[in-house]
RNA sequence: GUGGGCGUAGCUCAGGUGGUUAGAGCGUCAGGUUGUGGCCCUGAAGGCCGGGGGUUCAAGUCCCCUCGCUCACCCCA
């Protein structure tokens, strides 16, 4: 018998880790809902033009994608990140201004898998279609800094840089071409590869021989126009003013070409390797006019779910929900009388799980511990004959007790009420 | 895509220099308790030792290939 494993990058959530991916949406629908922002739900798969204008000469474009020609002859691909759909959308839909959004779901990448980087992986995000105005830049920015805090995070590092006006970053780009092919022979081969396709990228080299290159190389700020340099400075300021600490990185290029202006990323410090950036975004204001929309300045940013839970892994922050019912019941009558009961408990709004297949009452009981549940109700022979339930209670020194199988719904109510586990966080 | 490390039970791992029926803990199941979970005790089930090929009288162990995971590069979330 041949057998099957998930595809190389891709994974099952079972359980606890699905329950705690649930309650990640719930932490971040939490956050983004109190500051006005709605969800978006865009196709997984789209016409692949959407996504070309993510940048031809990034990888992410160029290599990673999943696509095909569908059975009608469209080239269609499994879209590698969503602000591009959303912008799409925005296009085709035209909601009012500003449109603020958000979203959260699986994205595809063919990359050679890795911890914190699966080539199935989910990301949830913002993005504010409109305004051009530095506060939304600051909002966007403290909405993600927030929600990584409400997680536990406390070892994150915001990092800020501003590209420019897409002129300034045209003409820093080139300074830093000429720059480094003046130094070539000094610059490591894979950088040399690099400045052919996105000199921009050679800044992020991690190698020792470039290091020295890179730092005698232009600065961006020489090249910012005064509206992008004071757009940045207030940028800084109204985060400062919201107790947002950052550190300002000219080196900070995202590989996405459509950034422009602000630029930001969220580093955990908890995370040594190199996916340390658990999210990132920036201002995008030329993108909805790519996709044939109406000029429409953008910022928004995303943050990959996989290794955000990495990280709050290794700072022991968000454990995720406790699973589990509040009753259990044991029946060793055959089981009609588990099949009515604990029908009727869920009917009055109890989570109730029960025993199956005529297994021992031990078993029975076991299985009764193991679903956390606060009360085993057990209907046996005894039980059945004299109408009665004994309500065994599992987690205190409380006795147990018979009841009348007619009032069983409203003392399992009442034994509830009394044993109220300190924090449900369940949805 | 390139290079390194690692793949033994559901999980975490032992298995010097090749040697006969491959082990442990946890978990699961059953029993100890004529109707009662958690602790304890006993027992059982569960492995094509990732897959394929080779060397050898003999391979979990050595060699080659392949797949997967992982680390670095790359890329990025």
């Amino acid at each position: 018998m041949t057998s099957f494993r998930t595809s190389p990058g891709m994974r099952d959530l079972l359980g606890d880790e699905a329950a705690r991916r649930r309650a990640f949406d719930t932490a971040f629908i939490e956050v983004v809902g109190a500051a006005g922002y709605e969800q978006i739900v865009p196709p997984i798969l789209e016409d692949i033009g959407v996504f070309s204008r993510i940048g031809e000469a990034t990888d992410v474009v160029s290599k990673e994608m999943y696509d095909f020609v569908d059975r009608g002859g469209r080239h269609v691909a499994l879209r590698p990140e969503q602000t591009a759909s959303v912008c799409r959308a925005f296009v085709e839909h035209r909601p009012a201004l500003p449109y603020k959004a958000w979203y959260s779901g699986p994205n595809f990448r063919y990359e050679k898998p890795q911890r914190g980087r699966q080539r199935q992986f989910d990301q949830v995000g913002i993005e504010v279609l409109g305004p051009e105005d530095p506060h939304v830049d600051v909002e966007v920015i403290a909405i993600g800094w927030d929600f990584l805090a409400s997680l536990g995070l406390t070892d994150v590092e915001l990092v800020l840089n501003s590209l420019g006006d897409p002129e300034d970053r045209r003409r820093f780009t080139e300074a830093v071409g000429d720059h480094l092919r003046a130094h070539l022979a000094k610059l490591s081969e894979q950088s040399r590869e690099t400045l052919e396709r996105n000199p921009l990228r050679v800044l992020d080299s991690k190698r020792s021989e470039d290091a020295p290159i890179i730092a005698a190389a232009p600065r961006i700020e020489d090249f910012w126009s005064t509206e992008a340099a004071e757009h940045f400075s207030e940028v800084r300021s109204g985060l400062d003013r919201i107790g947002v600490p950052w550190r300002a990185d000219g080196g900070l290029v995202r590989g996405l070409d459509y950034y422009r202006r602000t630029t930001f990323e969220f580093r955990s410090g908890a995370l040594d390797s190199a996916q340390n950036a658990l999210g990132g975004g920036g201002r995008y204001d030329g993108l909805v006019e790519d996709l044939g929309g109406p000029a429409t300045p953008g910022i928004g940013f995303a943050i990959g779910v996989e290794r955000t839970l990495i990280a709050c892994d290794s700072e022991s922050a968000f454990p995720g929900p406790a699973g589990g019912v509040e009753v259990f019941v044991v029946d060793t009558t055959g089981g009609s009388e588990a099949l009515a009961l604990s029908t009727e408990l869920r009917r009055g709004g109890r989570t109730v799980d029960r025993g199956f297949g005529g297994r021992s009452m031990k078993a029975q009981m076991k299985a009764a511990d193991r679903s956390g549940a606060q009360l085993a109700l057990i209907i046996g022979d005894d039980e059945l004959a004299s109408g009665t339930v004994t309500a065994r209670f599992l987690r205190g020194d409380r006795p147990q007790e018979q009841w009348a199988r007619t009032e069983a719904n409203r003392l399992v109510a009442e034994a509830l009420a009394d044993h109220r586990p300190p924090e449900m966080t369940e949805s």
